[in-house]
DNA sequence: TGTACATCAGTGAACGCGCGTTCACTGATGTAC
DNA sequence: TGTACATCAGTGAACGCGCGTTCACTGATGTAC
């Protein structure tokens, strides 16, 4: 009974690359990472990898794919207990996505940076991008419905809040914010700042 | 009578390779930027480019920084006029800003991405990054002064701004906005939300 | 004006390096009968 | 329970490639006298 997860010679080599490619992604950023060391820190040959991935782009869009799961599951458990109000929703939501994205700096570059992964189209990741997205947008469209904000064009005010949003995440981890060591206000005034200003007379389209 | 600027043996070898340079990374990305393709393209052998630049970082360096030249210079004519409004400065100087991302979009990833330039602390590009974000922060202090926003801290007022415009150039340069093409709608919404946000009572801190 | 010299931009070949990937193989495990 | 076979994860050596950079050089230009 031998099936593509369980242990083998190994035991799972598998897993270990998709854990240790995300350690040296952290480590040193998505260039960082090579076919032929990541095969020798798991005390394995250099070309065991390509018995579990093709090639190193089917590598990396497995690591990015699992960090999109990582985040859209981080996002869907603020929703978990479902009496919170739309706005209070939509902040946490923010929030909690720059957290993520600060968190796991390198790996949030692999997901949505082209540096890694540009060649093919990789409709596997597109399609993880835009899930996550739907998210935003839904929790939109409540607040919409609250009656708080307009109710125009949901997906064009959930790109202005992403915006904000990836925009903090991106200059705090390519090290421009200076002069500060209160992220965590800067991240509550972006949100605050955007919600604020979606709900104001002349808030939108 | 030669100085470093004058035509020699090329003509103006140093200036050559920063054009080209620039046009090679709005071919392929920084990393589409190598020193033996450059040489070549230019009908020059593949060391001369040593004789202007130690190093293919020093080119990139000061590709970079003509960038931050350029990016300055145009946000600085906004102010030609003088007698706007500083709201109007403001969103004038959001939406120009995102226009000169989009218009060189591999240029803009060079200036404050950490791709191509990340070994050293590199101090000519962070002090050019730093003045320009000044001139984000000057145009906050006006429009503090005009009394429509809350009269706190500007940078971190400019910090939330800014993330909002570095934000969407970055995700339509990435490829991440589908399902419009009214991108200068989107520019306009977003600049118009961010400073509606800083405008009223829970504005901010 | 003419000649010897200094300067330095550009040449051409070569270096060493790390990379992704391939390939014939070995050997451990699972399976059919 | 025992044996022959199939499967396939992992091996070890090697491939070809493009890269940044170096180095002794050539030759055009500028300068001193």
């Amino acid at each position: 009974m031998t099936d593509q997860t369980g242990p083998y010679h190994h035991g799972d080599l598998r897993a270990a690359l998709l854990a240790e490619a995300a350690v040296m992604i952290a480590e040193g950023g998505s260039a960082g990472v090579t076919m032929r060391a990541i095969g020798q820190r798991l005390g394995v040959s250099r070309a065991a990898p390509y018995r579990h991935f093709a090639d190193k782009t089917a590598l990396l869009v497995a690591v990015a794919a699992n960090g999109f799961r990582r985040l859209g599951g981080r996002l869907q458990a603020i929703d978990a207990g479902g009496k919170r109000s739309s706005v209070e929703r939509l902040r946490r939501l923010g929030e909690e996505y720059v957290r993520f994205a600060l968190e796991n700096p390198a790996h949030y570059r692999l997901m949505y940076g082209r540096e890694a992964l540009t060649r093919e189209e990789l409709p596997e990741l597109r399609e993880a991008a835009e899930a996550l997205f739907e998210q935003f947008v839904e929790v939109i469209r409540a607040h919409q419905r609250s009656g708080l904000i307009k109710r125009q064009n949901a997906r064009a005010q959930a790109y202005v809040a992403w915006s904000a949003v990836h925009g903090l995440a991106s200059l705090v981890i390519e090290g421009q914010i200076h002069g500060t060591d209160d992220i965590e206000g800067l991240i509550r005034q972006t949100t605050r700042t955007v919600l604020d200003g979606m709900r104001v007379r002349r808030g939108g389209g």
